[in-house]
DNA sequence: TTATCTTAGACAAACGTTTGCACAACAGGA
DNA sequence: TCCTGTTGTGCAAACGTTTGTCTAAGATAA
């Protein structure tokens, strides 16, 4: 209520354009366009007192006008499960580096890691008519016509470390089959000799990834390959504890291979609360390397560093370099990155 | 290089819009886009044909052309200082539900702390003509002419968290003097004589409100005021490191209310490395509830709740009613949400 | 029958840019 | 004098919506 006329005043709301300053210049809006473009095309003097007169009068472009006229919006949007993994928080802040710099916008998006919402978010994009998409897509998505959808719009799309099946478009990855391969060697070399996999979920890549990076290590090293070393869990705690348990039960593993850092920090419990000495009596090592690790008593041995942030950064430029023309969309880009084995400094229980 | 024919083949770019519908059912696009927003003013008829059409066309509206008519652009901008700080991470999760709901878009930009990259952010916004600003300023901030200069061309702007003086706009934070002061009461009530307070920097507000609240409740409590008990820290591991130890040496605390969790998190290894069992000879307490402290052996013993997630639902909703008429712009919106103190099970070092 | 009211839709302007084309003025060369 | 360039600028269309005003036809009432 209080400033309600004020508010009303029609002079204080029209913000000046273009027509405006052709208005007072006594010249055309289209050269004052130009001369806001410093085309060669207009003389100096003019640009001058056109640039002269923008300033002072605080002129601002309309970013509206200008996207519906050249039928770009200079928006990209980032789908992604969950900014409050550590992981993904380091994509965006790889991607919001490289977009900032282009002068376009982050739209930011979550799926929480649920389907029906990551469609919801693409169906809106699509007229949302943004100039661009990078997508990591929901840990439940099964289906992926959502995103078919979108390309058949010509909306580029870069896909981030998670890769569906059968969607043919750009992407970047971290090799984890690599990651897990090195895991598991460097612990054989340690000495290790029953070395367990607690694998995440059957229908993502990463987990199949991993396992056969796990089985490739197994085999170099000349060690069986065992059934009953080999568990997947569903990546809730419960289930964690539960195939934490069987292993031990059953297996007698000396070293686990978690699929992350909450897995390891999850199983790493269990074996606590059943008197096993962390790193001693059994090693762990995991993926993410988490920061959240310095804070631990007995943080993994080594963790498989993902590289997000390099992740997000090079998807972002993907996409600008497809827009701006330096890159041809219909080439596609498939990028693979190395991970890297982080060793930490050995911790172990002295009673 | 690869389909370069077929990328510039014409008929394939062309998005089907309101006219193309008109062109085809043979009425006015006024009437398609009526028909589209079910105006009462078009017959039932008229108005499922155009519905079937634009169903069986895939027709989607332009934004940007809706944008440009009716003066907006559904853009939300959300300006933190990083969000892979959990709080600010939950911040956002408040505002998306809140922006997506409305059908509006969350842009998001990262000042990591610094005033330089927050200023040259603002500006940016400032062209943008974004409909609203959510802003929680830098750490380094200390002059606001940027944030003033926002609000001059009468762009609303919501603060949050981090409030900065001076600045006259809606804002929404947490009490903090009555988190630090329930806190405090707390470790008294528990027996704690000799309570440290180990806050943060200077010219943070937030590290004025906590002392005030620890003052407060060691008068009510009846403890005396001992400035060796208090110590403000940079918020770096190095400087906790030093402060914690000259707290140890000099003061002989056996409570400390920490700034945030990484502060105590910090605090207690020092405490660990010198043998001090920690919960048992020296007791933590700390802001923020961190989700790692779960996989802590020994967390603090209790966290303020900062309601983060609340904080940014509550700012975007001001935000949203402003813009659709329900809140008048004019009238400050000045929002202080109760923090909550969050006891844990207690887990003692039991050697 | 005429006057008034409703209904369903059409017309056209507007939002603020950008850009292809036209054009006037002036120059230089033949 | 005419032709051809060059330079600087203006005109108008276009991007895809939304919305105020107008109209024609039919309905109702006097």
């Amino acid at each position: 209520m209080a400033n309600y006329i004020w508010l009303n005043c029609p002079s204080m709301k029209e913000s000046i354009t273009i027509k405006e300053i052709a208005r007072r210049l006594h010249i055309s809006p289209s050269t004052v366009s130009r001369a806001l473009q410093n085309s060669p095309r207009i003389s100096v003097q003019t640009r001058q007192a056109v640039h002269e007169l923008a300033e002072q009068l605080q002129y601002f472009p309309s970013i509206t006008a200008r996207n519906l006229r050249q039928g770009r919006t200079g928006i990209v949007a980032v789908v992604l499960p969950e900014i409050r993994e550590n992981f993904f928080s380091e994509v965006v802040n790889g991607i919001e580096e490289v977009v900032f710099a282009a002068h376009s916008t982050v739209a930011l998006y979550q799926s929480h890691d649920r389907y029906d919402r990551e469609k919801q978010i693409l169906e809106t994009l699509a007229s949302n008519q943004v100039d661009g998409v990078l997508l990591s897509v929901a840990k439940e998505s099964q289906q992926f016509g959502h995103i078919q959808r979108l390309l058949d719009r010509r909306i580029p799309i870069v896909l981030l470390d998670r890769i569906p099946p059968k969607i043919n478009t750009h992407q970047v990855e971290c090799n984890m089959e690599k990651g897990a391969f090195e895991a598991t060697k460097w612990l054989a070399r340690r000495g290790c000799q029953r070395i367990a996999l607690l694998n995440g979920p059957q229908p993502l890549v990463a987990s199949e990834e991993r396992y056969r990076g796990y089985i490739k290590a197994l085999i170099e090293a000349k060690l069986s390959v065992e059934n009953s070393l080999i568990k997947r869990v569903d990546l809730t705690t419960a289930d964690i504890t539960e195939k934490m348990n069987q292993l031990l039960d059953t297996a007698r593993p000396d070293a686990v291979l978690a699929f992350n850092d909450y897995v390891a920090l999850d199983a790493m419990q269990v074996c606590r609360s059943r008197g096993k000495r962390i790193n001693q009596d059994i090693s762990f090592v995991s993926f993410a390397n988490l920061p959240l690790t310095t804070y631990l008593e007995y943080p993994p041995l080594a963790s498989v560093e993902q590289h997000p942030y390099k992740i997000g950064f090079t998807a972002a430029e993907i996409l600008m370099k497809i827009n701006d023309g330096t890159l041809n969309g219909a080439e596609l880009q498939k990028i693979v990155l190395e991970p890297e084995l982080v060793i930490r400094e050995e911790k172990t229980v002295n009673l």
